[in-house]
DNA sequence: TATTGACCTTGACGCAGCGTAAAGGTTTAT
DNA sequence: ATAAACCTTTACGCTGCGTCAAGGTCAATA
């Protein structure tokens, strides 16, 4: 079977105009050219397309691709995997646009209120009296009256893009913890992401940071059914699977 | 306090170079240009500057993100629907991707079964067969002998890989035309994609597209009940949604 | 005071990966 | 014969800057 631009093109659902410039780059030349001119294409051609096209899909540059396809030493089935992984990070980045975007549109539905700063202060006070009705008796039993003033002050503190900074920080843990549940490895990357990522989340109102206070928080996230069902959103048993990773994280254990 | 290019773009992580080009396409003018030409930037600057890098965080483009800032919320909101879309897609796109990623990962390691042509052969003149017990005559009457066995043609000549992709594609139709049709218009984007999608698959039988046989063989899938049922399955109504999508698609109506 | 060296300016070219004419030739169906 | 669907090359345009080039300005130092 033989095929011109077009027909390809339409096979493969790019445009002509990809065709040529990929033959113009070298990286899909065809088969052969016939007496008008025109390109002509074999099954070979195809086939590397495909090959292209797919790499292409990963973000891979056109220069890439070429001399992934040229050394042609590479074990398939260990590229496929790879690629596999590249396309589940990417679509994890691409859910936190989303989320992202999806939280800014709510927001700005949510009318002034947001852009309203006296509005925006109310809301902070709300969520801090919220917190201490909450959880605050508990822990300023446990972490002393202290500590929980200062994280409330911080919260205070805050300006608006550092509060919805602070807020999309908490969205990234949700879902990375959910990934990571997934590997079922604490110690793994996306866990140890994780934590690094609640470090980052605690340091907007920790006045100091510190491996063991960490650590304890992590505990307390599953003793104190509250907070494990917090973190259970994200799957049932995340809260425990987060405080081991956390406990790794802070080297409390192995 | 004040900023020059440097210090601003330090503070925000930013070359002088991209704050130029921000001044160039008036998406953030300096507050005050100095005696000796400098550009000095102040707090409100600073807000704004904020703001264009949290959307550029979004991807959202710097002309998008120019409407965003400047016109009131209501367009903002409409941008960042309209991105939200966008990255809806996009995740379809990739799941897409993830899946026929993890089928050909399937297929390698499955073993020889699916790799085996003979089997594959056999599979596919068995397609031939049933298509022909189950359309082949009144199809032979509406287009003519010819270009029923062009198509058997074709498919016999498929490899594996145009197979698997043919195939992908169908699924692929499935999927689009039931969230099109949900959009109840057959002349939105996602229906008009669900039309094109339809096209390549045809391309991939048919030897030469024609507006008028595609727009034709849609009418024929409301007309025949079995080709009604067919694409039915997505949802009930899909098949005349179809058509109507290819009919606005080929310009037969607009 | 003259000279560095770190700033600042505008202008212009380059990049990837094509889209989109423009201006023309070819093939096929009717 | 004509139209419609194809094909060709050439060439400019788009984003979001990076990267020279060719200069002017400012503060510190020799």
């Amino acid at each position: 079977m033989e095929y011109t631009v077009q027909k390809l093109g339409q096979m493969a659902g790019i445009s002509t105009r990809t065709l040529r410039y990929y033959d113009e780059i070298g990286i899909l030349k065809p088969a052969r050219i016939n007496s008008s001119g025109y390109r002509i294409y074999s099954q070979e051609e195809v086939e590397r397309l495909q090959q292209i096209l797919f790499y292409r899909e990963l973000g891979v540059s056109l220069d890439d691709i070429r001399d992934i396809l040229n050394a042609s030493s590479f074990d398939g089935l260990k590229a496929l995997n790879e690629h596999r992984e590249k396309l589940l990070n990417k679509r994890r980045q691409l859910d936190l646009l989303i989320i992202n975007v999806e939280r800014t549109i709510a927001e700005k539905e949510g009318g002034i209120n947001m852009t309203d700063s006296e509005k925006f202060a109310g809301f902070k006070r709300k969520m801090i009296d919220d917190n201490e009705k909450k959880y605050g008796k508990e822990i300023r039993e446990k972490y002393g009256a202290e500590k929980v003033n200062q994280s409330n002050q911080a919260l205070e503190g805050m300006t608006q893009q550092q509060y919805a900074e602070w807020e999309r920080l908490g969205v990234e843990i949700m879902v990375t913890l959910k990934e990571a549940f997934a590997t079922n490895n604490p110690g793994g990357e996306l866990a140890q992401k994780t934590a690094d990522l609640h470090r980052q989340w605690l340091s907007f109102t920790w006045d100091r940071y510190s491996k063991e206070a960490h650590a304890g928080l992590a505990q307390m996230y599953v003793d104190d059914e509250r907070f494990t069902a917090y973190y259970d959103q994200a799957q049932p048993g995340a809260a425990e699977f987060l405080r081991d990773a956390i406990l790794i994280y802070t080297g409390q254990i192995q």
